[in-house]
DNA sequence: ACCCCTGTCGTTTTT
DNA sequence: CGACAGGGGT
């Protein structure tokens, strides 16, 4: 078979491993064809492409349309931008300007690429399968891993993340003995991230700068930590993209390869993109160097370049985004169209005036006016809270009222604020109250200590030289090798220039071990070497996580513990398990550097379920389909959209945040946030502001957010204006009236109660548990959080003290060896084993064929039969 | 080598 | 207020 590649000279490529076995395309007419078979197919691919356009806007018809110079579409909030995207895509392919494989389409998150890969499958089928449509990062993992030999790493590099990077950073800078009061690894880090975001490399910084102390010591700690990570052969968040820069750069036959195979580049919210990433888009398009005004590298024209994106949306600058990338598009790409999308398909006027009014008061913006004609609707709700555990009363009182009156399910509601430590007060609120609900983001399922072991000892079995990662584990859980062991393992590493996995191996040479050191050292390294070659054996993750967790006693421990977080812990690696059982179900090929992958790359935002909440099982349980109430940050919230849409935390200090006051471009950053914020909202939007926040355990009075004398008060419904004490302040008739000030219920003041039960309890709120009072089914398995696929939103509320084992006895099937069982996924078994008892029980069953698995009895779809 | 305790620090926002 | 790191005690 011949293929576009034969003869290209591509150092360190496996041609067959070429993501681009391509079936012959349907559209492409065979040597035989006749002319009149030949003009029934042009007419036929003509009308699939002119299908494509009904029921657009003119706009986004000319956005389908247009081709061959780069093309920006600036797309407001709701105005249609993935259809139009995915509508191009398509046309693209029924035309015949690009095929399948030749589309690259990049986005934000890896929720937003699934998104737009299932739309686009909707409208062209199965031929979808051949495009990449994945984040920047993912698409250069995809790379890296396929080109790894030519910039020197092993195709199972690990990834680390910022803690990991942190780490390594520290590792460095006891090295280099620097003091880490001076020079934390935080702020080390920080820079040099920001540094990568700029592909400004070690050799390239260091020669910048002189003179200035902690200039001259980054240098050196950059430099440094880079050759660590190379060892390692791993690579960092940033990385990603600037090592794929360079690859491309330094090697132009593999630019070229990947030039030549994506003919369509897409980008998605392209006013988040950075510098880096701003030349890896240049890099593949193959606009190289500036102006583009050079020829086409390679004699390969150039693709077709559509990016997407708003800078009135743009809300990631402190990650190193520039809103330049968009703002100079047309000066980047001299040819470049540009067509605006501005009429809103989502929200009502009322919504849309009030975020046109806030955003337009940001300086130095290109006017842009979102419209629609979907009416006015209902006015904007306005509250003003004594203070935050009032302002969490108030969004739940209000979320129980729309569902009386109106029939508005939790899972159409939406709670947003600026800062994740604002969602406790509303997490107790709705505890309290029996909403059922959710927090995307927060403390992050696999920043957890117990995660971060397990995925570190995967890490260092896939990849052995990865120090960060196998010094993490070298004493967890505690098996005697103790920091002096650690050092003296270091610092032979170093001096025979081996990685630290090496020096493991030949600890026996290492001086200044004893011979206890050494045992448990060498117990370690089997430890280690029996898990590798299980993996080497072609063990899934699955299995190899649990055989981790197993042998390591890691498991143990935890369940052997009495501290009642350990049990939680053990959960949440019962579902990492279960995590890796579905990606060995959904990637049967997928071996534990592909999963490491994939955990590696998620994100906050990937953890929102999909708009599944409304539809599935509704009918088999007719309340279990009314969702549950979605907390997040104005950040996560991005490109997300929920009929009712609450928008907490309007203060000064708050949102904006304090950080941001005195600097009028972070200002700026934080009014958009703020439009993201309100043109979530569909249908009713609702804001509220507390007047006095308690923070790092102090009450802090806050004044009104600016942005909210902004939004045009007759859009607004006040339903409380001002705070108790603005009211007293203002003087009026002293303390006679007093009822009057607190709205006739005494509210839990400042200081008191503290904990946010004060100011509750018999209150007119008792009694509210309509969710089953009106004779429905409780929902799930209570009240309360309940959980959201995969790996995501099983954080544990906070309960106010004591905490319990949610579910506890719930449905555990009471096993005995020998009994005969069924699983969801593994079918017929034998149970050989049982540990432990109640909520943390496992058994072990022999599946026959499937082999014998460890099931957390609380997790596994196990059935007794 | 391990445990506990104290002190510090921090809160933006995250692919 | 809470998490976590580093130091000191055992």
């Amino acid at each position: 078979m011949t293929t576009l590649f034969d003869g290209l000279p591509l150092r360190g490529l496996d041609p067959a491993r070429l993501p681009t076995a391509m079936p012959p395309r349907p559209d492409q007419e065979p040597a035989d064809d006749t002319a009149g078979r030949a003009a029934e197919r042009d007419a036929e691919r003509a009308a699939r492409a002119e299908a494509l356009l009904e029921g657009l806007n003119p706009p986004q018809r000319e956005a389908v349309l247009h081709s061959g110079s780069p093309l920006l579409i600036v797309a407001g909030a709701g105005s249609g931008k993935t259809r139009v995207l995915t509508h191009r895509i398509a046309h693209q392919l029924a035309t015949g300007r690009v095929r399948p494989s030749g589309v690259l389409a990049i986005t934000f998150t890896n929720k937003a690429a699934a998104e737009m890969r299932e739309r686009v499958a909707d409208l062209v089928g199965p031929a979808a399968r051949a495009m990449w449509v994945s984040t920047f990062h993912s698409a250069c993992v995809r790379i890296l891993r396929r080109e790894a030999t030519t910039v020197g790493l092993r195709s199972s590099f690990s990834i680390y993340d910022a803690a990991d990077s942190q780490r390594l950073i520290t590792l460095v800078t006891r090295e280099l003995d620097l003091d880490p009061k001076k020079f934390p690894a935080k702020g080390l880090a920080g820079r040099i991230s920001a540094l990568k975001d700029e592909l400004v490399g070690p050799a390239a910084y260091a020669a910048q700068v002189g003179g200035n102390e902690f200039d001259d010591v980054l240098a050196a700690v950059y430099t440094r930590y880079q050759q660590r990570l190379r060892q390692a052969h791993a690579v960092d968040f940033d990385d990603l993209i600037m090592t794929t820069v360079e690859l491309l750069q330094a090697h132009p036959a593999v630019a070229e390869h990947y030039r030549r195979r994506f003919r369509s580049i897409l980008v998605d919210e392209y006013q988040d993109t950075n510098h880096a990433q701003y030349v890896l888009v240049r890099e593949l398009t193959g606009h190289t160097g500036a102006g583009g005004a050079e020829g086409e590298p390679g004699g390969v024209p150039r693709a077709e370049l559509t990016v997407v994106g708003d800078a009135d949306q743009s809300i990631y600058a402190f990650r190193g985004a520039t809103i330049r990338n968009i703002v100079e598009f047309e000066t980047d790409y001299p040819d470049a169209r540009t067509i605006l999308l501005e009429q809103n398909y989502r929200s009502t006027q009322t919504i849309l005036s009030a975020a046109n009014a806030v955003i337009s008061r940001n300086p130095g913006r290109t006017p842009k006016r979102l419209w629609t004609d979907a009416g006015a609707g209902p006015q904007i709700v306005g509250y003003v809270a004594d203070n935050e555990h009032e302002e969490a009363r108030f969004v739940a009182e209000e979320i129980d009222r729309l569902g009386d009156d109106e029939g508005v399910r939790p899972g159409d509601v939406a709670v947003f604020y600026r800062t994740n430590a604002q969602s406790r007060a509303l997490e107790e609120v709705l505890i309290r109250v029996g909403l059922p609900y959710k927090v995307v983001g927060g403390t992050r399922f696999y920043e957890r200590r117990e995660i971060k072991d397990a995925i570190a000892y995967l890490r260092a079995i896939a990849n052995p030289d990865d120090d960060v990662n196998l010094r993490r584990v070298l004493n967890v859980p505690k098996r005697g090798i103790g920091d002096r062991s650690e050092a003296m393992l270091a610092a032979f590493a170093e001096r025979e220039r081996i990685s630290f996995g090496d020096a493991l191996d030949r600890a026996d040479e290492a001086p200044g071990l004893g011979s206890r050191g050494l045992t448990q050292l060498a117990g370690f390294r089997d430890l280690m070497g029996g898990l590798r070659e299980l993996a080497d054996s072609g063990a899934g993750p699955a299995e190899v996580l649990g055989e981790v967790l197993d042998r390591t006693g890691y498991l143990a421990e935890l369940r052997a513990s009495d501290d009642p977080q350990d049990a939680s812990r053990v959960e949440n690696l019962a579902e990492l398990h279960a995590v890796a059982t579905e990606f060995e179900q959904a990637e049967p090929e997928g071996d534990l550097a592909d999963f490491l992958e994939r955990v590696s790359l998620v994100a906050d935002s990937d953890q929102i379920p999909a708009e599944d909440v409304a539809d599935g099982a509704a009918e088999a349980e007719p309340r279990a389909d009314q969702g549950v109430v979605t907390l997040m940050t104005l950040h996560t919230a991005k490109g997300l959209e929920f009929p009712v849409v609450f928008v907490t935390g309007w203060e000064d200090g708050t949102f904006p945040h304090l950080r941001s006051l005195s600097d009028p471009d972070q200002l700026a950053e934080e009014r958009r946030l703020a439009y993201v914020g309100l043109t979530r909202a569909r249908r009713r939007l609702y804001i509220s502001r507390a007047a006095v926040r308690t923070a790092w355990g102090a009450p802090n009075e806050f004044p009104a957010s600016r942005f909210l004398d902004d939004v045009p008060d007759e859009l607004v419904d006040w339903r409380r204006r001002e705070s108790s004490m603005a009211t007293l302040r203002a003087g009026g008739s002293g303390w006679g009236g007093g009822a009057s000030a607190w709205g006739g219920r005494r509210s839990g003041g400042y200081g008191s109660g503290g904990s946010g039960s004060g100011g509750y309890g018999s209150g007119g709120y008792g009694s509210r548990d309509t969710l089953d009072d009106d004779g429905g089914t409780v929902i799930g398995a209570g009240r309360g959080p309940v959980r959201a696929g995969g790996a995501s939103a099983s954080r544990q509320p906070r309960t106010p003290s004591g905490s319990s084992t949610p579910k506890a006895g719930a449905a555990i099937p009471s096993l005995e060896v020998g009994d005969r069982v069924t699983h969801d996924s593994y079918g017929l078994g034998r149970v050989v084993a049982l540990e432990g008892a109640g909520p943390n029980a496992v058994a072990k069953v022999d599946f026959g064929a499937q082999g014998t698995k460890r099931l957390l009895l609380r997790y596994s779809p196990v059935t007794k039969l």
